[in-house]
DNA sequence: GTCTATAGCCAGATAGAC
DNA sequence: GTCTATCTGGCTATAGAC
């Protein structure tokens, strides 16, 4: 059987110290304006330490960005014990799950348009792999949320997909914070409200029979 | 009466020159990626002459955000001049036209969160005053339209400010144009739809004579 | 594997001739 | 004001001792 020996463990402790770091960095100031040497005396230790870990900046951004799509892997699956959810809920719980990771500030920007870290991002298979599942999850209770009428059938399943991923690191969120004149959990009501039901505002269904 | 030399009239003609050059790179590559070589590069000058122009690459980058909110202002004069048309409609005309721009590529991001851009700009004189320009403008449109019931009276008259300018700048749609499957117009019409009636969609409005 | 020290590079900004 | 050439600082990445 595979004991893990004391030492792997402890320095997997230390990787999911220099990730977690590198994932509040990376939210903060973004992966620009981020530098190693921060990412070092964040963790508290050398900076070419940290090269034993990853060959590369590019690398570590990676795998906070790997790290938080897990956890939104994992979040989504406690939401799917739930099976008797409405699949437009399930999609605002996710949606206001991101945006309480926003406020928290733990949610990494997306990677800007020319950038290398996008070049690195789309060659790193594990990336792409955990990116796919969460599209898929989110996929499918996107058509089930149109089949049922929940979401407009005439927006495309990939512009609903994008727009979510989109609200995730939304930065109309950190204005509104920096206003300060909301607390934290209005920001989030009205963001979804905002993002769900759009500026023009919700209108009570018609029922029909 | 205030003649203009012809050499002024040349130099202004190259400072335009240039700031169009940095406001197309922003859109691009943003601040960060933008390099100050390249700039000199696209236009065909030195880049010791460009600091005769401009003291640093912020003025630049602030340059070209001036320009893009002159450039809104003159759009929304031209609005302005058929009053009869309904304050969420202007309000339309506005984001369709920000997508336009965006489209285009001569959008430049928002700056990012905690950058040395960020700083300058809010010192910037005249970069804060267009802004508050372009706010009050928009501001006057949304509480009318909020009042007549076009805009949801839920949401505070920043949160729709804030969201318009975010809209403006959506990652949403290089998204879905890297994808290629949809037209611009298309693609607009989708985002409009989605920031003003929600992923949920529209549903019709109840007449109660 | 961890550290200190440094290499190598690149980008912003400037000097000085014309 | 424009150019070429250069300075300067900061950042990624690595060498080498322990």
């Amino acid at each position: 059987m595979a004991r893990v020996s004391f030492k792997a463990q402890v320095l997997q402790v230390r990787e999911d110290a220099i990730v977690a770091s590198v994932n509040r960095l990376l939210a903060e100031k973004g992966f620009d304006a981020m530098t190693v040497d921060e990412v070092a005396a964040d963790v508290g230790i050398a900076k070419a330490s940290l090269y034993k870990h990853f060959t590369s900046k590019e690398e570590l951004a990676a795998a906070a960005m790997i790290r938080v799509l897990d956890h939104a892997l994992a979040f989504i699956a406690t939401l799917e014990a739930q099976p008797k959810v409405a699949a437009l809920n399930q999609l605002k719980a996710v949606a206001r799950w991101t945006m309480q990771l926003q406020l928290a500030g733990e949610m990494p920007s997306l990677p800007a348009q020319n950038s290398t870290l996008r070049a690195a991002l789309s060659t790193n298979k594990t990336y792409i792999d955990r990116l796919i599942k969460v599209s898929d999850k989110l996929g499918a209770w996107i058509t089930a949320a149109q089949k049922a009428g929940q979401l407009s059938r005439k927006l495309p399943a990939e512009v609903v997909l994008y727009t979510l991923f989109a609200r995730a690191c939304d930065p109309v969120l950190s204005l509104l914070k920096a206003n300060a004149n909301h607390s934290d959990e209005q920001i989030i009501e009205v963001l979804l409200m905002t993002c769900f039901d759009g500026l023009a505002g919700a209108t009570p269904r018609l029922r029909l029979a």
